[in-house]
DNA sequence: GGCTCATGTAAAGGTCGTTCACATGAGCTG
DNA sequence: CAGCTCATGTGAACGACCTTTACATGAGCC
């Protein structure tokens, strides 16, 4: 034990060099063994080959770690998710279906992101820059929902924006979080989480008044989006589900 | 501290009485206020009177006090959300939206409960009496969607019901876990939990073929169930988002 | 070469979870 | 009531963890 430690100083020196980094890598490995709760700074160091004060040179207690952590998940949960609704293309619906996959996707390739930035069970709101990257990652939500919004049937109030995101947030994470992971996901389902998300979705759609079929993307009509006074009157019952707008 | 405890047990005497009732309510209150990874055994005991060592007595370790505490939650659940249903009283829909809000007001008033059973890491599947618990309450919110599926306008392709129930139950875990909860319930949304669950299902639901209004309740027509062979053919198309079974 | 400061170490204090040997006393048995 | 037994509680101890403090090292700069 003593003898690793002496090699491995001589290979690297007193120094180490990239510590900080070394920490997160080791963090997010024992966080996708073990879960953030089992998660410990003693064993982040030892991995990394340092002594268990030293962490506290690079973050202020195991807590900061963990949000560090959680931030770059929430980093690279907005990239993903980016990705995936990439403008749009090739048509709104077949983006918007791609985001709820990229979104489960995400939560089981990197489950200790996920674990650290949804169940870690951290105090998002004490920590502005991590919030703000949260309201990053759902905003990509966001805009495809309002993109999605405007291109409501004629005839049908078009739902608020906002709502469709948390709604489709909602779900996205709901199946995450039951089904797609950890013990959770061996569970016997009728189908896997990704279709069960898909036909949630498509169904919600659905209620929405998009015209919604399961014809292979990419052959979908796509009609130009409506201007919001339009979307409201012609004989159609007024006010969706979610009320009027007061 | 010391002659506390001494009161105490002048009170009790040596021997507590009823030490596993004690701990499990210490420990209710210590996770509402902390969570379940912030609550500890030795918190409990001394909040107990008794020594750190006392509660193995009544629990093989610490994991076994949190898996009672979700089993206990896991049965109010189920007793609450069968409340709730009321065999479908007084029309389905009604009732099920019932549901739904019982789901929140249990996460909103039990946090300690919901805490234990959804977010605790705990590993579900090892207790088979705890799985069994998570079942039954599962069952309700089956029962009730079977009740639904069967309520199906003619002509519109019957969804399965189990796939309803795991869609209802993640819109609802979902919700709670995002919003309603915690610091996250802090978060600014254009609506209350409340509300935005209820929309959600009104939608789903709608998008299922469900001839949702906004009417209030009791005033609802509840056609006859409908038998499964009369439910597909008539020149809809064939399958829903769900697909065709196999 | 010598200074300085970031970065690492060792040691120590406090808390936990858990175990073990031992103490207590409630309830039965005679 | 005396005595026995066993469930229940105590105290001490171990190892692991988090965190702080005083001290050591060495990389970069004059």
């Amino acid at each position: 034990m003593s003898w690793r430690k002496e090699q491995r100083r001589a290979e690297r020196g007193y120094h180490h060099g990239n510590l900080k980094e070394a920490l997160l890598q080791a963090a997010l490995g024992l966080i996708a063994e073990k879960g953030a709760a089992g998660f410990t700074f003693a064993d982040a160091a030892r991995m990394a080959g340092v002594s268990a004060a030293a962490p506290y040179r690079h973050f202020r207690d195991r807590d900061e770690l963990l949000s560090s952590i959680a931030q770059r998940g929430f980093e690279q949960f907005e990239a993903r998710l980016s990705a995936a609704w990439d403008d749009g293309r090739p048509d709104t619906v077949t983006a918007f279906e791609r985001v709820g996959k990229a979104y489960l996707a995400f939560a089981r390739e990197e489950p200790a992101f996920y674990n650290a930035m949804f169940e870690s069970g951290l105090p998002v709101d004490a920590n502005p820059a991590l919030m703000a990257a949260g309201e990053r990652a759902f905003g990509v939500i966001r805009a495809a929902a309002e993109r999605l919004a405007a291109l409501t049937p004629p005839g049908i109030p078009r739902p608020p924006a906002m709502m469709m995101a948390l709604h489709i947030w909602s779900m996205s994470h709901g199946i995450a979080s039951l089904f797609s992971r950890g013990d959770a996901a061996r569970r016997k389902l009728p189908m896997s989480p990704d279709e069960l998300l898909e036909a949630e979705v498509l169904i919600y759609l659905r209620g929405l008044g998009f015209p919604i079929d399961r014809r292979p993307a990419g052959k979908r009509a796509e009609p130009p989006p409506v201007p919001p006074e339009a979307a409201s009157g012609s004989g159609v019952p007024p006010g969706g589900p979610w009320g009027k707008p007061k």
